[in-house]
DNA sequence: CGATACTTTGACGAATATCAATCGCAGTGG
DNA sequence: CCACTGCGATTGATATTCGTCAAAGTATCG
């Protein structure tokens, strides 16, 4: 775990934002275009491992995830730790904390991280002017939401090995969408250990249980990361059937 | 489980909400007061037990709870439930389902329950015209995403006692805020098959471990329903420190 | 009074955690 | 180049937690 801040860099037009690329995004409209281009602070690069936002603080800003993965995570006094989601290119972070006030989570580099700086004063503004632009805010937070539905649901009435299957299935199809943006190869960059605290289950156990997934021919486990051979397979053993997203906004 | 949807009936005026009359809840402007009286289709009842939302369904209406409780649950293929949230007067339901679309979890009134109905077409309108209101919206969702973030790290990283102490501790501060528009004893409404679903454990597990809460003395199990006579002490237990929340918005 | 829903209990077995090693690999310093 | 170190993955043995099964107790309601 790191924690030095990295500074915030010049920004680069978001016009051009790699992001707005992929499919499966809205487009703004112009003027929204032109506020976000103003909204925006600038650009920061973290190293992997590093924590970015931490429990209890009152950042002044407020991210969108432009390359690489991170996870929010809690923790307790004595060091038990729950990984909440994840969080890819596209995703927003930090909107319970720059809404709400103190952040009640922790963020954690997964991967080496380029983060899209908006300041959180201007986010008023934003409500203002830009109904379009508020009513995207209102819909991640809701899609969060149900992505935690979905969590819920697995670590508290499926079995390990759903569990995992679910996890794995759900880090796969999320990593299609950002495509390119996530990782160079088609690894899922976690360790056993971020499975196990986001499952709910020991280290060993998950061990074990990842090991049936591979006698499955499910999956593969490599070094500090994870390639999935079939989705559909995973998908089945969870008993899960995920929704399309399609056209889904960011900022 | 009850399926019957009880019709909508007049509406009475935002200006007398009983809600509005509670400690802790901001204030509306005179035009967000008009506005939300416009929005408001009406009010509906139903009866304990009664599913006034399911899940797959492309409701029409958000609702906020007048009186009464209710809960949130996914149900799995062969069977299993989870319980995700608690609703209580103020609470905002059906946001998910207005701004994404299809509802992805049921809604189950746990005692008779209000409703005020609005109107999903309307929300745009909201957006457009009423800034203040729609960051309210916005909070309302991170406010739930910060619980289902609470609600999962109990059931990942918690033991049993101290998942139920969470739980009951976690009810009973709520039910303060709405006061007596919750229930008229001081009881939290559930039986013990809600705890289990909401913990993730068998009924017969969670019997075993409210007894022990029992004989510490931290609650009383009455029918159908938990008395919480130290609430600190179920704190403790938990090792949970609840933020107090004041000032909290709702529509 | 019976019927139903909820709570309670004990016995047993399955799932999962903990403990304690070991292995393999990548980076590091000599 | 090689020993050394640290992190992550793996394994077997054992302990604990938790689920399942089966049964009975208790209150409420029509």
């Amino acid at each position: 775990m790191k924690f030095e801040l990295p500074s915030i860099k010049n920004r680069t037009s978001c016009a051009n934002c790699p992001v707005r690329k992929l499919k499966s995004f809205r487009d703004f409209t112009s003027p929204e275009l032109e506020f976000v281009s103003r909204f925006k602070a600038g650009e920061m690069s973290v190293e992997a491992g590093t924590n970015f936002l931490n429990e209890g603080a009152h950042s002044a800003h407020l991210f969108t995830v432009l390359s690489g993965w991170a996870f929010r995570y809690k923790t307790m006094e004595d060091g038990r730790r729950q990984i909440l989601n994840y969080a890819m290119p596209a995703d927003l972070l930090g909107l319970q904390g720059s809404i709400i006030g103190e952040m009640q989570h922790s963020i954690e580099a997964l991967t080496p991280l380029v983060l899209c700086v908006f300041e959180r004063d201007r986010i008023h503004e934003l409500y203002r002017k830009h109904p379009g632009l508020a009513y995207d805010l209102t819909w991640m937070a809701a899609r969060e939401e149900r992505i935690l539905d979905e969590h819920l649901l697995s670590i508290g009435r499926r079995t390990a090995i759903e569990r995992a299957a679910y996890l794995l299935s759900y880090l796969q199809l999320r990593s299609r969408v950002s495509g390119p943006l996530a990782s160079n190869d088609n690894r899922l960059p976690i360790t056993q250990q971020h499975v196990a605290d986001t499952l709910g289950l020991s280290i060993v156990h998950t061990n074990k249980t990842l090991k049936k997934l591979s006698a499955k021919g499910l999956i593969k486990w490599l070094d500090r990361g994870c390639v999935v051979l079939d989705v559909d397979g995973l998908l089945e053993i969870a008993n899960w059937k995920p929704e399309p997203t399609s056209g889904r906004p960011f900022i």
